[in-house]
DNA sequence: GAGACTATCTATAAGAC
DNA sequence: TGTCTTATAGATAGTCT
């Protein structure tokens, strides 16, 4: 968005860098509360400058708190986390009573009842915790898809694009005559260059 | 940046604002990625939408990393998350123990050895197949990531290859007529190269 | 409900001071 | 260094598919 396109990459000049960054931050700032207010969503947003400097954005609830609630979005089912922290109380409501029980040099006064008992809510409290884990590996296994998706098709694109400059530059010599107009390219027309009519 | 300007107001339209929210969303994401490269600087961005779901960026040290310092910078830790985080975690650990505990001391009190075997057994098996779908789950989760890291990087190449490319173009000494003005081109004068006239 | 299109608006890279 | 200006690249609102 200035005089010329900008490349993607640590810009050199310690100077503009300082600039680039001070402009480039209070727009970024800018957009997340524009984003935040126009959406009623939350946003968290930190950013630590090379010197060590920190600056922050973040919607009304606060930084810390939606710090929290990212911490906790993956310890916990989205669900209900009443259920979650039910569930937690009650499994370690159980732990201290076995524990207990086991750190007793009689382990083996207990009923027969009393094991079958324990071990099928042991059971079930494993099950749970599997169930979550196998949830959180799945979740981040669709995440990480969804990121190759993005990718591969930002990638394809570019070298469409590339191909297309090559191709340009070999024909650079040549005479050539303007547009078609390209509105009637459709869809290629953002992804390649529209060939030009020649002479 | 649209047809019309846009009041700083919440969008109460629930359609318009899911729409604006994924527009604006990758845009913001897109910013904060372009900074953190331009300036060398550590991003994290964590984005809640009203239904609860995470987006988020963060440059390479990762959010994690990053939310960490921006811990440290203040010292403020929620000891409450922090407890419930390290109870959840002790507590698998615990169960695991717990549960080895009870099965070993009390087979022979069972006394029904065939069917103590066929358990163990099946508790073997059963754990292998766990213990397989973990690890698969874990391979698919390192090969997806390390996917993206590849495609990162050739997605950086090809568009240093790009800019260059342009650069080069731009340098040409030849004479250029005509669509020298790209807003003529709407979007496309971003994606496809501007091939002006050339004599 | 995700993408393509395009007019329009905004951000910002360079310049100017 | 900072602030103002300007030309241009980039983002996006409304629209249609």
């Amino acid at each position: 968005m200035g005089r010329r396109k900008v490349q993607m990459k640590r810009i050199e000049d310690k100077s503009s860098r300082q600039v680039t960054f001070s402009k480039r931050r209070s727009g970024l700032i800018k957009k997340a509360r524009e984003l935040s207010v126009l959406c009623d969503v939350e946003i968290a947003l930190v950013i630590f400058s090379s010197r060590g400097r920190l600056y922050e954005f973040s919607s009304a609830d606060g930084l810390t708190k939606i710090l929290e609630r990212y911490r906790c979005h993956y310890e916990q089912e989205s669900e209900a986390s009443k259920d979650v922290n039910e569930a937690l109380r009650s499994h370690t409501e159980l732990l201290h009573i076995v524990q207990s029980q086991l750190e007793e040099p009689n382990v083996e006064q207990l009923s027969l009842m009393d094991l079958v008992n324990l071990e099928k809510q042991l059971d079930m409290a494993l099950s749970e915790t599997r169930a979550r884990k196998t949830q959180l590996m799945m979740e981040s296994i669709m995440t990480l898809q969804e990121k190759e998706k993005l990718l591969r098709a930002e990638n394809e694109l570019l070298e469409r694009e590339s191909a297309a400059m090559e191709k340009n530059e070999d024909e650079g010599n040549e005479v050539v005559i303007g547009f078609s107009n390209h509105q009637y390219l459709g869809n290629l027309g953002s992804l390649c260059c529209p060939t030009p009519t020649r002479l």
